[in-house]
DNA sequence: CATGAATGAGCGTTCATTCAT
DNA sequence: GATGAATGAACGCTCATTCAT
């Protein structure tokens, strides 16, 4: 038999995603996981425990995923990483778009000390963003930059397409070539250069 | 004296960013606006709907900030054009956080056909900036790309640098800089090239 | 039309003595009040606050049927002032016996914070007796005894027959001999002595 | 080992003095008792039978307590047969406090009909003082008064002052002095005679 | 037009009790 | 006997909406 409360999760989750966490009774995740009222706060101390646990594994999933850039003799191109990073967190969240309502539509619902959280999670993101490219600029790969704005930009681009894609065509993607589509812009924008002649 | 409607949009816009949808009461609206329960009633049909017409205000004054690129003779430079969108969706969003609170942050806890409502217009703004993007390729000015993907990335990083600004540093930024520094991330991406040096 | 507030109050009275503060539910207020369930809330901030609301009123009442007993000479004798006393508390409880099952019965269903207010009103008519009794003894009047004691004594025997009388012969007796009869009583015990004779 | 109910009452005892009946959870009691929850009801139909038997188990020490008063030959003097009752009441509730929260405060939050039975006990322990009035009366000991009160009047004073003493001294008084000053009371009332000069 | 007292469907949560192991 | 995970009826309370004045 499976865990209980994951089994509570995996409903929830579902429910969640579907109809917002306001809009979510906690009947609708009775329902769905066919257990009892009582039986949820086995588990959880109630409807945005609940919530908050789904955002907490997410975040750990993602945690995984994005892996600071490491340079060095023995590991992988920089440029790969970026582009296994993109990559992972694609295959995460557009694989299973559930994720991205959750991450990006209901969690603007919770409240304000769980919105820090998630707040909290971003910055981190953002600050290994920032710092690998700032890595990148001292070392002359990269131009001279506002890498605060700029990281901004990245965040923003993979986060947007990730969105749309979850939304749009859920598991149908070539990820791989979005995920070279989005490094490429992201290093060469889309002015046309010699080298795309 | 002021239109009454205009006087509640007024109000709950400022309580509706601060709080939250969800958290704001029709008791915060008519204290704040200094009206009774039922006046409220007279001009919109609901809590939702005043704030639906505050994302449709939103939404057009937005639209008159960006405009197509147009190509011909007497017009600005293309890049010009851009640069200027950009500057003016600044302006209207960083200069005043309460809108990005509304746009980007509360608007995700809104019922599923609302939010329809302003997937609808997200999705014509990508459309112009697709259309502007294929526009480009077909001139040669731009690379060849997955203009889709490629004009997510654009709308993510615009939208992301708004609301990291609004947030952090509302009102105090250069925002010229800021759309200088956007656009040319979107134009040449972070990567050193010859003119760089 | 009467005020809600009192409305409210006199039908609450009436269930919270026949059921108890607990088995009394917020629906059976409003019930028998003829309310929505929200117009409870508009004039209580709960259920609570209705009980204590009728604990209040109650102790005012007591309060005002208690006086201390003043010796001087434009005065009534000190024993017809505490006759008068009793006469006016068995007036109050036994001709309403809600008021008794709501003072003696519910009230020790409260939380402790309310349970600390009603237990301070006891203290204080004990006080009131203490006091009057020591100015007894002082004078002269009364024998030297334990006043502490003493005044558990005169306040217990008064509580049970009101309690006694208010459930077995609410409203048939005569309050007049029962006063007298307490009184006696409390003066001269049970023995008999010359006098009786 | 010791008998598993009583193990149980012995702890619910302690947390129902402690938090009243209605505070008190089934948890309290099994976590106090450390006993699973279903454990529990092997021995009792449920939380308020617990409660039941506790009383139950007082009623009885208390019916051991109380002895109606023989009047013969061999016999000890009335007065002190009354005494030594008065004693042995104090003796048991004032020693252990917890019996008179439960008799005084908590048994009130019993639902209609776990009352009655408090009630017939009450009754009966009245019925005992009443006819030994009586026949303090008819002996000519006793003055002609209306039993029914007077044996209200006794029965409260005691029960007053064990209450106030159990609360308020527990275990400190001198027991011996408190009876000595209640019965003396109680036959002589406060008035000063011939006999305090 | 404006009011605000009244409404009641709906919510999240609790806890005494049950029963398969 | 003993366990404790599971149950679900029942609770007090909120708040967007209505309507008589």
């Amino acid at each position: 038999m499976e865990n209980r409360r994951e089994q509570i999760l995996r409903h929830a989750k579902v429910v969640f995603a579907r109809k917002g966490y306001h809009d979510t009774g906690v009947d609708d995740i009775i329902a769905r996981a066919r257990i009892a009222r009582g039986t949820l706060y086995l588990y959880f101390n109630g409807k945005r425990e609940v919530f908050g646990a789904l955002l907490d594994r997410l975040m750990h999933e993602l945690d995984d995923a994005v892996r600071a850039v490491e340079l060095g003799a023995g590991k992988p191109a920089p440029l790969d990483q970026v582009r296994a990073n993109v990559r992972r967190v694609l295959e995460l969240l557009v694989r299973d778009p559930t994720n991205v309502r959750l991450l990006f539509h209901q969690a603007a619902s919770l409240d304000n000390e769980s919105r820090e959280v998630l707040q909290r999670f971003y910055d981190r993101v953002l600050g290994m963003i920032e710092m690998s490219l700032k890595h990148g600029v001292t070392m002359g790969l990269a131009r001279p930059c506002d890498v605060t704005i700029v990281s901004s930009c990245i965040f923003g681009m993979i986060r947007e397409v990730v969105e749309r894609l979850a939304l749009h065509d859920a598991g149908r993607a070539d990820l791989d070539a979005v995920a070279e589509e989005i490094v490429r812009f992201g290093l060469h924008g889309i002015l046309r250069t010699r080298s795309d002649a």
